[in-house]
DNA sequence: AGCACGCCGACT
DNA sequence: GTCGGCGTGCTC
């Protein structure tokens, strides 16, 4: 009897035997209802064969087949298979995260019937004037008389869905369900909105695309803001769908606003699709199901979107390819642009990436070969670059890490009506301890980092060799004793600085404000309508956005982003730095930048000042190559929690020692901890981490998958919760 | 992950 | 005397 192999939704890296009974015929990729264990699971069938490592006495038969074809496309099965082994993360568990929700619990893969409303015979008989004492079911019944009426369009013609319901009992109209027709946009394509004219750097980046359009390629369009980037990605997005074929286009999570959809969807006659976080499960079973038949031209979402399966996907493109939010941070920690750059290698068809400030990984790329750049130099309109004053904190009086001549032009913004903006990368990033006098910063003397100052425990840590000290009482450099910690979070500033500007609204916009559904648009709008006065946000904030009173922008907390343990906090800064400068005060307002530091002469903020993101990020590149740091090496980060404290590092030691003593361990292979997480205890659990650097991808692979079952089998590692994390972004 | 089984504390 | 706490083990 056939066995079909099957992968369920559980954190188990195995696929699970059934039999097939005569008759069911499945195909991979397709669902099957399966019992497992006490409980029925859906399942998706990977392979199906004439026999199982499995004692075949103990299979048990598929209970159910719930599609006849396969639900993923031939290029996203590809892409998932080598993701779920990339990423060390189970196969059914990164199928079912491809999927709609409708689908995970084994909803039909077909669209929901459209609901219209239709006049009965007796609605027909009645005459119109005996429902002139209930006007709106009169106007109701009138327009049902000149013909159906979709549900769903009953409130665009201005008619209520209680005068339908009304007349619906006393049975002159019903409502029934039909099935939706396919619409096929292509052979009425056109280009309704109207196309701007390129300049000659744009039209030189879309003729360089165009002309691979029939192949893989990828690109980095490297465009300042302003550079006109979207009208590039339209006129490309043009030539893809006038041949009939579909386009994704992926947006960070702050870029997903009306504005940008409207851009796309005024342009093109073919239908455009939203992912957004308003939709509920049926709407979104649509989209996935309007993409796999066709129907949709463009599909635009966040890091989630790349997994829409589409019947002729002919390019994709990455909006701001360097946002983080592309990476997925619990779970299966993929990173949507790496997938993204894979499915468009499956698919042979072009990928690009657009970024005023790439990321370092991807420039690496570019100078690897791999990737293409395509450079937008030039600032459409009159736009005035922002300028720049560098603000030297050493000795200064600061207020909530404001320093006074901040505070007075604060003020000055805010009397002439503007919107200022202060930024702190509080995120992800490892505080220093600094001396406020002379601007001396604790450093580890064993390896030449920073040390990183943990507040709870008076301890400096160095996370590197993991070597402590206590913190000193006096600067070693001068004696002071004005010792302090940069950096302070985005509440405490919000608390804090409200005494210091009473009566001027202050609006915060971080990860923690903006959690809840809808209420990062709802802070948004509150912005653009000038509610907020002073907003105070973290790196998503800088996104895409324009404010355009906003005419003072300080980024704060500059020595937090130079000093950092983290080594990506210098490369965030500079991203911060270039997206805000390019923003403040577009309007024809001049804008300010004021970066407040106790090392204004700092040679990374020197290069990034004087010559740009360009030569910065050449600089940067060049030291993390210097240092063996990513992208020069592979990162691979475990990370461990607990309750007790004791067992997270066990467990971390253990697995340690089991890597140090695998044969396919080799001398390049270092290994940092385990050391306690920069966040070492969160709600009630202790976190630790182990981190694993190998300048070969490929070696550390191989390392570490053939580990994965000893690893599994260690005695901590079910008594811990631990997790793998493949190029890390935050350690 | 679920869902069982299994062995020890405060309750109708 | 039981209900229920979560440790441990298994799922084709």
């Amino acid at each position: 009897m056939p066995v079909a192999h099957v992968a369920l939704p559980v954190p188990l890296s195995r696929t699970f035997d059934y039999l097939l009974p005569p008759g069911m015929q499945v195909v991979p990729g397709c669902r099957v209802s399966v019992p497992f264990g006490k409980r029925d699971a859906i399942g998706i069938v990977t392979a199906v064969s004439d026999s199982s490592e499995f004692p075949m006495e103990k299979l048990k038969p598929v209970a159910a087949v719930i599609d006849a074809t396969s639900l993923y496309t031939h290029d996203l099965w590809r892409v998932l298979h080598w993701a779920a082994d990339y990423y060390h993360f189970p196969l059914g568990e990164v199928l079912f995260h491809a999927l709609p929700v409708l689908l995970r619990q084994g909803k039909a893969a077909e669209l929901a019937p459209l609901w219209q409303w239709f006049a009965t015979e007796q609605g027909r008989a009645t005459p119109l004037a005996s429902l002139k004492r209930a006007p709106k079911q009169q106007q109701a019944m009138a327009a049902l008389l000149q013909g159906k009426i979709y549900r769903h369009q009953v409130s665009q013609l201005d008619l209520n869905e209680a005068a339908l319901q009304a007349l619906r009992a006393k049975g002159l109209c019903d409502l029934q369900g039909v099935a939706p027709v396919a619409q096929d946009w292509r052979d009425s394509f056109a280009v309704v909105g109207e196309r701007l004219r390129l300049n000659t750097e744009q039209a030189t980046a879309v003729g360089a695309i165009r002309s691979e359009d029939q192949q893989f390629s990828a690109w980095l369009l490297a465009g300042v803001t302003g550079s006109g980037k979207t009208e590039v990605y339209l006129s490309v997005l043009e030539n893809i769908l006038a041949q009939g074929r579909q386009a994704l286009v992926m947006v960070p999570e702050i870029g997903l606003t009306p504005q940008t959809i409207a851009r796309f969807r005024e342009r093109f006659s073919a239908p455009v699709d939203v992912l957004h976080s308003g939709l509920n499960d049926s709407e979104r079973l649509a989209v996935w199901l309007r993409a796999r038949n066709g129907e949709a031209g463009i599909v635009i979402g966040t890091r989630s979107s790349l997994f829409t399966p589409f019947a002729r996907l002919g390019g994709i493109i990455i909006d701001e390819e360097h946002d983080s939010s592309y990476k997925q941070q619990e779970g299966w920690r993929y990173h949507a642009r790496d997938l993204a750059v894979l499915r468009a290698h499956e698919e042979n068809i072009p990928i690009i990436m657009g970024s005023a400030t790439p990321a370092l990984e991807t420039l690496h790329n570019v100078q690897l070969g791999k990737y293409r750049q395509l450079t937008l130099t030039k600032r459409a309109g009159n736009a005035k670059p922002a300028v720049h004053h560098l603000l030297d904190l050493k000795g200064m009086a600061l207020k909530v890490g404001l320093s006074q001549p901040l505070i007075q032009r604060m003020q000055q913004h805010l009397k002439a009506d503007n919107q200022v903006m202060l930024f702190l990368n509080r995120r992800g990033y490892a505080p220093a301890l600094l001396c406020h006098e002379c601007g001396w910063i604790a450093e580890c003397q064993r390896c030449d980092h920073y040390y990183t100052f943990h507040q709870n425990q008076r301890q400096l840590r160095c996370h590197h060799c993991d070597s402590q000290r206590a913190v000193p009482q006096q600067c070693p450099q001068c004696g002071s004793t004005q010792l302090v910690s940069v950096g302070v979070g985005t509440e405490q500033l919000e608390n804090e600085l409200a005494p210091l500007f009473p009566d001027t609204p202050i609006t915060r916009i971080d990860r923690d404000t903006t959690s809840r559904k809808g209420s990062l648009e709802q802070h948004l709008a509150e912005v653009h309508r000038g509610g907020a006065r002073i907003l105070i946000g973290t790196q998503m904030l800088a996104k895409g956005h324009h404010f355009p009173d906003v005419t003072l922008v300080s980024l704060l907390d500059v020595d937090g982003a130079l000093f950092s343990a983290d080594f990506r906090s210098a490369e965030r800064f500079a991203q911060l730095y270039t997206q805000v400068s390019g923003r403040a005060g577009r309007a024809g307002k001049q804008g300010e930048v004021v970066l407040q530091t106790h090392h204004p002469d700092h040679p990374l903020l020197q290069v990034l000042l004087q010559q740009g993101y360009d030569a910065f990020s050449k600089q940067t590149l060049a030291e993390r190559k210097s240092v063996f740091l990513p992208p020069f090496t592979s990162h691979i980060l475990f990370r461990s929690e607990d309750h007790d404290n004791q067992q997270s590092a066990m467990f971390l030691q253990q697995l340690r020692n089991l890597l140090e003593a695998s044969p396919l361990k080799d001398d390049a292979l270092w290994i940092l901890g385990p050391v306690p997480a920069l966040q070492a205890k969160r709600s009630g659990r202790f976190r630790w981490q182990l981190l694993l650097q190998h300048p070969s991808r490929r070696v550390l692979q191989h390392l570490i998958k053939s580990s994965m079952p000893l690893i599994a089998s260690l005695p901590q590692a079910k008594k811990v919760k631990w997790t793998l994390d493949v190029d890390p972004i935050d350690n």
